[in-house]
DNA sequence: GAACTTCTTGACTATTCATTCTAATTTTAA
DNA sequence: TTAAAATTAGAATGAATAGTCAAGAAGTTC
């Protein structure tokens, strides 16, 4: 049974690790750097979570699951629902957004189980969009869909990487302007 | 003056750099195991380089450097050509392609020299590619050709990301693909 | 081939890393 | 109030890290 007092800690030690993967990325998240920033002593970390690898985990997994809110409700969404609901992500949570790009990229390089966890998420965010976009545009085949909602993850991907290299890019301008895209 | 082995140990050094960082990331190339690789003692490392920060930052530079062959000649290229040019980069250097994306990105989170070094050459290939998407395309203005190049530019980086992770992806079906994507 | 520079080695720091341990304190339940 | 459980501090662990250094080997130049 867990005392108040450990999840109260626990969840300090969650948020220092989260800020801390958003700016200083996997490299730079130590033990001791998360613990300096929760004011938690290494036997209290010890405490309450196995490893290092764990709390970086739960927070990956944390900000995979923040990128697509409400995955139950899925029959009725639209793409530019869908693509609104991703600029909110990114912009409204800064914070998760960095985690989920900053490991994406380099943890998924070296660490099968985070590449694994981020390919499954996002075959499951391509099938998502592909559904909606079939039933805006009935017309459209199934690969056809498939590749443009392909594109459109990729392009907004690509976005997300830029808006955390430059604060200034116009993430939800650029963003919006994918929707009217059309293959050749 | 320089002898003619510490050039070769010098290289082979660079070789060892590359080839950890593409498949091990910036956190797995450790002095120790490029010494291993290259089969140096960490004195000849030393000797050689400044610090481990050089060496990174020479692949660095030099996996940027290769993302866009011929920088001089760019009044003559297609879009078309600077998409294959890419996709020939990506699928024919695929250890540079991995630092590229690995490391350019990841470490463009955290360090503030190669953030700035990433956004510079994101904004030069951005001109490169309006530039060719006018002369193709004279009907478009400004603003809209450079619009259009910079969301296929984010969707060339996003499927780079994707091919990383899952090496099935087929990086040069879906590349060639963007050639005809039109605005709303 | 002598003098000088460069290169290489391998043992050596100093620091940082994740993790463990013990003893003390606090919280909870009876 | 008391005993058990959970939490905490803080020193200590060993393995890894980047980097140094003195001394000898090899290469270059004249």
């Amino acid at each position: 049974m867990r005392n108040r007092a450990g999840v109260e800690t626990a969840e300090r030690i969650m948020a220092a690790t989260r800020t801390l993967l958003a700016d200083a990325g996997l490299e730079g998240t130590t033990v001791k750097a998360i613990c300096e920033a929760a004011n938690v002593r290494a036997g209290s970390f010890y405490n309450l979570f196995e490893s290092k690898e764990e709390v970086v985990l739960s927070v990956v997994r944390e900000a995979i699951q923040a990128v697509d809110p409400h995955p139950g409700h899925t029959e009725t969404d639209t793409v530019s629902d869908l693509v609104e609901a991703y600029i909110r992500f990114v912009t409204e949570e800064p914070v998760l957004a960095r985690v989920y790009v900053s490991v994406a990229v380099s943890g998924a390089v070296t660490d099968d189980v985070i590449r694994a966890r981020v390919l499954r998420h996002h075959q499951a965010r391509l099938d998502r969009f592909a559904a909606a976009l079939r039933r805006d545009r009935p017309d459209l085949g199934g690969t056809a869909a498939r590749d443009l909602m392909e594109a459109m993850l990729a392009a907004l991907n690509g976005y997300t990487l830029q808006h955390m290299l430059d604060p200034a890019f116009d993430f939800a301008g650029h963003g919006r302007r994918l929707l009217g895209m059309e293959p050749a």
